[in-house]
DNA sequence: GGAGTGAGTTGGATTTTCCAACTGACTTGT
DNA sequence: ACAAGTCAGTTGGAAAATCCAACTCACTCC
């Protein structure tokens, strides 16, 4: 009934991209992530490895695990203590992780010393994104939109 | 137990993880990179396509620009008018989209429709991403800390 | 002349983050 | 035994970032 010049002001674009960024986009959760899939679990070395805020950093640990990204494992009882492990789904971040690094080494302009990382093979960090259904590399470009579709979503219950 | 670069005990790791965030990973830069890759490169619609307040917008667009991300072409003198472009840095960005769309889209575990992504090939997005050296793909956990190196850094100059 | 477009800017309220110190329940060293 | 250290948080207040709606300025279109 009504058209062009009516109603329906434009709503931002709800896509995977903007959800993936309301778990993973607020500040410290990639770098705690960052810390689990290098080994390191326990809350006092995240918190020092980051630089976040201990309050901070509990609340983004709090929503990663309400999320499913990770997981609180007990290993001490009386005091009760727990570590932070990726789930599957946290573990799968690491392409995200992996494109953030290759992009920033090859583009950061400062001459500042940073940890780089490599493949496990041992070669320096040059990740080839492709498409898993015609193997061609995706370029700039390449990345187009789709339809409206729910996602996968993993059963909160599949835990590893 | 983990000490895979020697650093000091108590300085967040400094790596180009952490690096690539300060530059991404503030709010809302990469959504705007998103709508650029889409094809939308003025104020107004990168405003209402992501969401953003319009102050937030000009100040993630100027840091964008200043780390030769994007750049402002000037479209009309009389008023003059610019709309932003990714440059060539901000072109390779697109990885990291695609990841982060490829994550969101599998573990997302809530019923909402959105936008999803494809290969231009016309397949569901399933990146794969793999070696450029050896050519095996990236498992979680075949990403490990390397030594610490400056980033290639594209010459501040070669902005246009 | 009035409405509309486009790219911002402004001021004030709200929200998030930062920081250092503190807690409680242990464990280890002397 | 007692002090000191470890660990995973909490707490409260200050500082910074964000949100929001309205406003500006320079045009163009009807």
């Amino acid at each position: 009934m009504n058209r062009p010049t009516d109603m329906a002001v434009d709503a931002p674009r709800a896509c995977f991209i903007a959800a993936g960024l309301d778990v993973l986009g607020e500040r410290w959760a990639l770098l705690a992530l960052r810390e689990m899939s290098l080994g390191v679990h326990r809350f006092d070395q995240i918190a020092r490895n980051t630089g976040a805020s201990r309050d901070i950093l509990v609340g983004r640990l709090r929503t990663l695990e309400s999320q499913g990204v990770i997981e609180r494992v007990q290993y001490s009882e009386r005091p009760p203590r727990y570590e932070y492990h990726l789930t599957a789904s946290g573990a799968e971040v690491a392409p995200i992780l992996i494109s953030l690094a290759a992009w920033s080494s090859t583009w950061m302009r400062d001459e500042t010393p940073r940890a780089s990382y490599r493949h496990s093979c041992g070669a320096d960090l040059k990740p080839v994104v492709s498409c898993a259904d015609c193997g061609e590399e995706f370029t700039p470009g390449s990345l187009v939109l789709g339809p409206l579709v729910s996602a996968a979503g993993a059963d909160p219950a599949s835990d590893q």
